[in-house]
DNA sequence: TCTGAATTTGACCATACGGTCAGGAAGTGC
DNA sequence: GCACTTCCTGACCGTATGGTCAAATTCAGA
């Protein structure tokens, strides 16, 4: 019979591997884009050898893969606080909210996905096409029917979602040229609230749900 | 004394290779990054040899750096615009009509902009903190003083200048993902003057320019 | 303690990349 | 026509990359 408390079992070690090598991909994938990264630097930075590396990921392309893929769950999660909510204001403000702390807390995940998408979504287009458009179907059919019960102005609710996606993950992408126009610092915990303030402020105002 | 008219003089053609290298280069980085793309596709799409490409780009960088440059110009002409509107509505609403429009023709400039930009900015850091910190510093000014005059909401100018730029850029830099969320098929005429109609009502409204 | 599976790793390989160069072609000025 | 500069390009080079592999190590279960 086995301890019941070892110090690490050999599963718990293989997903902390993962954990750890995904962590760095994800930092080297943000840094330099998927053609720009190289295996060795992210077994540099997970501190590990390039061939354990292949061990627990066969390919680059499927490191890669799984990357995005965490992002795209965390995304997802976001949109909980979207449903939930009982009018316009409360849950485009919130959904703003989250996902201007996603691109505070993972803006190097906000990377990688931009940089797929904008090179066509070689790896995850069929996300796009299935998962992604389902969500926006969802969404818009809320921000619908929300209009129709005279809560907000009537919005194009695609065009209002790339308006709340675009707004919040350019604090994350763009995050360096923010910095640099803050004069070289990231942005304080009070910037930080001032920008969140600023994007709520126009957008629900801009759609009429602040009256 | 030579023909009034050549077919072209050696200094024309020379414009036209650069023009023609340069345009395939914008295509190839957007579509790759600067890591994934390569000379030789570069090469294969202006229809060139390899070589000849070093003739007038002695690097890859070199090369790189005048498409981003070129796309840097485009960009500070929109700016003319907005500085020469009598009030926020006009002024900020041409703004984006002129940004989205750039978008609209000129999706890999903009891509290959975020691109750089999200990598940390190795090879423009010079432009951001210089001509760009300038730039938005002058059109703070006229955001302030619009404020000032009553003519819009109080609104951080920074913030709402990045929000300028998200949202208009978006529309290049995640162009795949909003045509793919269209079905498949690229914004029509009239879903890209939806588009602009949507912006300007959102954010003007949003910052009590409308009123 | 023994056995087999899972894990780790240094050495290695074929390929593709950015860049060079010499030599030829084309054009210019006299 | 001649000399000179600019332009063009196939062949080549050193390097770095993604990926492989076999040998070594660790570990779980009996």
């Amino acid at each position: 019979m086995p301890p019941i408390r070892r110090a690490s079992s050999k599963k718990e070690r293989r997903q902390e591997s993962e954990k750890l090598i995904l962590s760095a991909a994800e930092k080297v994938f943000a840094e330099a884009g998927f053609g720009g990264a190289t295996m060795q630097l992210i077994a540099d930075v997970a501190g590990l050898p390039k061939a354990n590396l292949h061990y627990y990921f066969p390919t680059k392309e499927s490191l890669y893969r799984q990357v995005v893929q965490n992002i795209f769950q965390i995304w997802l999660q976001a949109a909980d606080i979207f449903d939930a909510a009982d009018g316009p204001a409360e849950g485009i403000g919130a959904y703003i909210d989250a996902k201007m702390e996603i691109s505070r807390r993972h803006p190097e995940g906000s990377k990688v996905w931009a940089s797929e998408v904008m090179h066509g979504a070689p790896v995850i287009q069929d996300y796009l096409e299935t998962t992604l458009m389902e969500w926006t179907e969802g969404r818009a059919a809320i921000i619908r029917r929300w209009t129709e019960e005279g809560r907000m102005d009537p919005i194009d609710p695609d065009h209002l979602l790339y308006m709340l996606w675009a707004t919040t993950q350019h604090y994350a992408d763009f995050g360096h040229q923010i910095e640099t126009l803050n004069g070289g610092a990231p942005l304080s915990d009070t910037q930080w609230d001032a920008a969140k303030a600023s994007v709520k402020q126009i957008i629900l105002r801009g759609i009429g749900a602040l009256d």
